[in-house]
DNA sequence: CGCATATTTGATAGATTTCAATTTATGTGG
DNA sequence: CCACATAAATTGAAATCTATCAAATATGCG
C-alpha cells in the first residue's frame, strides 16, 4: 500500500469522477523501487522511455539542457508525483529527470499504465487532466521569470511548494525543502550567488527564511502578496469532472 | 474547407496513426467564424470555456495575468493552432487569449469536440499527445527565460517560430510576423527598450533583422548557433503512434 | 580530524530597466 | 493625396539589478 500511489490518485480524484474499479486499478499498479542518491538522474535526456517514475520520497527535478554550463530545472515533483507520465504518450525523453535530495521513486512499466488506461476511459481522461494541471504550473513559472524581479521569483517558488507539500497553516510555519541554494537558483534562472543576496534580504524582511533544507514562513499574507502569489492553478476549482462513459 | 482544420489534422497525424473516418470526423467539425481586429481578447481569463478557438489566420498569445502593468506572453499559436484546446478537459481559464494582429478564428463549441473524442478513441490520444507538444514548448520557454541573455533569447524565439511558420528554408529567408516589439518584449520577458536595442546588435550581427512585421533570417546557421536552438521539441520524431484500438 | 560541499561576503563588471524625449511609421478622415 | 492623430520605434542618460570572480566561512560526513 503505497501512500505515494494514494497521493497521485488523489491528484487524479481532484478534477475527475473515478468509479471504484478505476480507483482499484490505480492502486493496484506495481512497479520496482529504487532508492536514489542525492544528484541522481533517473531518465536520461534523449533516451526512450519504458516506465514511469512515480516518486515516493523526496524531491525531483526536471532538467533541461541549456547552454554550455548554466542549466534549468523546469519542474519539481514531489511524493505522489509522477514527473515522466507524459512519456506514456510520447516516449521521448527531451529533457533528464534527477533526484534533487536523497529520494525514492517506484518504476512503473509504460505497458501497466497503457492497459489501465485502455480499459477504463475515465482514468485517460483523468490522466490528461493531470498532465494539464502540470502545463499549466510550467506556464507560471514562466510568467515568474519573465516578469518578476529576485525576491519575489524566489518568494513565488516557495508560495506554490508550501501548497504543493499542503504545508500551509496559519501565517507562520515551515517545511522540509530538501535543495541546496545552487539547485534554487537553478530553479528561479538567477545566479546562485544573488539567491543567497535576496534570501537574506527576505530574512531581513521577515517574510521568509531558507536554511539546512527547511522554509520558515514568518508571514505568509506578506509573502504571498510580495509574490503576487494565486494558488488558482494548483487546485481544481468546481466539481470533478467526466464525460467518458463510465 | 478550412486549411486550418488541415493543418491542426496535420500536427494530430504528425504524432498519431488516425484511421480515415477519424481523419474526417476532425475535418467535418464546424464553428462560427470571428474577425479579430489587433489586441482584441477572445478568451478572458476567469471565464468559463464552452468553445475552443481555431486560428485561421493571424497570431494570437496567450496572455498571463502578471504584477501590476507588467504582463507576460505565455504562448504564441499560428494557423492550425487551437490554443485553449485544454479547455475541453479544464474549461477554467487561468489566462487570457489575445489577437496579437489582425486574425481570424473559428470557434468550436466543446460539444462538438468531446463528441469525437468519445466516438473515436484515437482522437482523444492524439489531442492529449497535441496538448503535450505545446506544454514542452512552455518548457522550452521556460529555459530561454531562464538561461539565456537577451539576444540568445530573442534569437531563439525567431528559430522557434520559422520553424512552426515553415518557414525556414536556406540560409537566408524572411517570414511575417506581424506583432510589435512590445509585444515582442512580453514573449522573451524584456523591456520594450532592450529589445529594440538587442535586435539592433542583431541586425549589426548580420544574424536577422525585424521590420515591419517581418522576420528576415540573414544566417540561420548562425543564428541557431547563437540561440542555442534544437529543434527536436517540435517535431516529433520516430513515427507515428497508437496504442488506442482502431 | 580532514575533505568535500554549501553558504556567505566583498568588489567589480556587465546586463537590463526606467525615464524622458525624439523620430519614424501607420492608419484614418477629409 | 494630404493632414492629422496615434502607435511604434529609436536614442541617450542614469539608476538599478544581476552576474562573475575570488575568497572566507560554515556545514556535513566518513
Amino acid at each position: 500500500m503505497q501512500l505515494s500511489l494514494q497521493f497521485f490518485l488523489q491528484m487524479l480524484t481532484s478534477t475527475t469522477k473515478l468509479t471504484s474499479q478505476e480507483c482499484d486499478a490505480i492502486l493496484s499498479l506495481t512497479g520496482t523501487r529504487e532508492e536514489l542518491p542525492s544528484h541522481t538522474t533517473f531518465v536520461d535526456q534523449g533516451s526512450t522511455l519504458e516506465s514511469v517514475c512515480l516518486v515516493v520520497e523526496g524531491l525531483c527535478g526536471r532538467l533541461e539542457p541549456a547552454k554550455e554550463e548554466r542549466q534549468q530545472i523546469t519542474g519539481l515533483y514531489v511524493k505522489g508525483d509522477i514527473p515522466d507520465l507524459y512519456g506514456v504518450y510520447i516516449p521521448n525523453a527531451n529533457e533528464s529527470f534527477i533526484a534533487l535530495c536523497p529520494s525514492s521513486i517506484l518504476r512503473i512499466r509504460h505497458s501497466s499504465i497503457r492497459k489501465i488506461i485502455n480499459e477504463h476511459p475515465g482514468i485517460a481522461e483523468a490522466i490528461t487532466r493531470y498532465l494539464l494541471i502540470y502545463a499549466a504550473t510550467t506556464s507560471v513559472w514562466l510568467v515568474n521569470l519573465g516578469a518578476r524581479d529576485a525576491a519575489s521569483r524566489i518568494s513565488h517558488f516557495f508560495c506554490e511548494t508550501a501548497l504543493r507539500l499542503r504545508a500551509e497553516e496559519g501565517n507562520a510555519f515551515s517545511f522540509p525543502l530538501r535543495i541546496t541554494q545552487t539547485q534554487l537558483s537553478e530553479i528561479v534562472g538567477l545566479s546562485a550567488v544573488h539567491v543567497n543576496r535576496s534570501l537574506k534580504s527576505l530574512r531581513e524582511a521577515e517574510l521568509v527564511s531558507f536554511m539546512s533544507g527547511r522554509v520558515h514562513v514568518l508571514d505568509w499574507q506578506g509573502l504571498v502578496k510580495a509574490a503576487g502569489f494565486d494558488p488558482a492553478y494548483l487546485r481544481h476549482q468546481g466539481k470533478q469532472l467526466r464525460f467518458a462513459p463510465a
